[in-house]
DNA sequence: TATATACCCGACTAAAATAGTCAAGTATTC
DNA sequence: GAATACTTGACTATTTTAGTCGGGTATATA
């Protein structure tokens, strides 16, 4: 089980974002610089980010991204949707009627993956970005 | 965030054969033919579980593998250690002095994905193969 | 003791996912 | 009008996953 990079440099420039006073626009030229992602990669996540409405693009010069909403309501959850990053433990398709052996109903672990996926989710649904430690000044 | 098909596997082949009397050898093709799973690919999923103390083998006819103790004994932890599969949520090594960006020390987001890491773990930690519920007779 | 069964184990490969790059544009401010 | 910075789709290299294969060895049973 590996959390792929999209998600984590999301939370991440999402987090280094939230440093600064809400309504003064980001670059993502400046977020690249800090946190040493890749500026192309960052302008494909923030494409998301904005159709998700979770932040909000200020064009031209002294542009940049501003959170949508007070980093108490976005939750990781959220993000993580954005970027169609979904938690998958099971081995078929949850609503099919056959199991992810291709036979009768679900399979002996179904249950099991099923309860680890929503125990992971758990934990993304009651995290926000404002729950992230952020000491100005800190990276 | 997925699950591989060798943990799930390893799962479903132990689940299968915790339904057997124990010191009643299991074979792979059995195993194979009941949960649909590539015998070539067991043997490989076997090997590890061997290596690993989790089954023992018996060779030649009417032979195939054992559990080696109890199923209220196996943790789901132990499966996953013995296969190799890590849950990785970090970007950095975390013994590392350098962050997820070669920078200073750990980037922003470090103690939250280290915080998601030790959560999921958890939940392997305490899941024995016993408690998947197994209805003799189901798949 | 021949034969079938079943484990043993390393090497190999196709396909999918990931991580990232690039190009050609538009809007805004100074 | 020049510089900045977002917009968007397409493209690609690399890595990981999932699975295959071949040529073994050990053992029970007939
Ligand atoms: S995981 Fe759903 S049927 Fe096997
Ligand atoms: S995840 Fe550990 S430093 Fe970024």
């Amino acid at each position: 089980m590996k959390l792929n990079t999209k998600s984590r440099y999301a939370v991440m420039a999402l987090a280094d974002m939230s440093k600064f006073p809400i309504n003064n626009p980001v670059s993502l030229r400046d977020i690249s610089l800090r946190q040493s992602i890749s500026l192309f990669y960052l302008e494909q996540i923030f494409l998301k980010l904005k159709q998700n409405d979770i932040v909000k693009s200020v064009r031209g010069t002294n542009g940049g991204y501003v959170l949508k909403r007070d980093p108490k309501n976005i939750k990781l959850s959220e993000i993580f949707q954005a970027l169609d990053q979904k938690v998958k433990t099971v081995g078929c398709k949850k609503d099919s009627k056959k199991g992810c052996n291709g036979k009768s109903a679900k399979c002996i672990t179904h249950e099991l993956w099923d309860e680890l996926e929503i125990y992971i989710n758990n934990f993304f649904e009651n995290k926000k970005l404002s729950d992230l430690s952020l000491t100005r000044g800190n990276n």
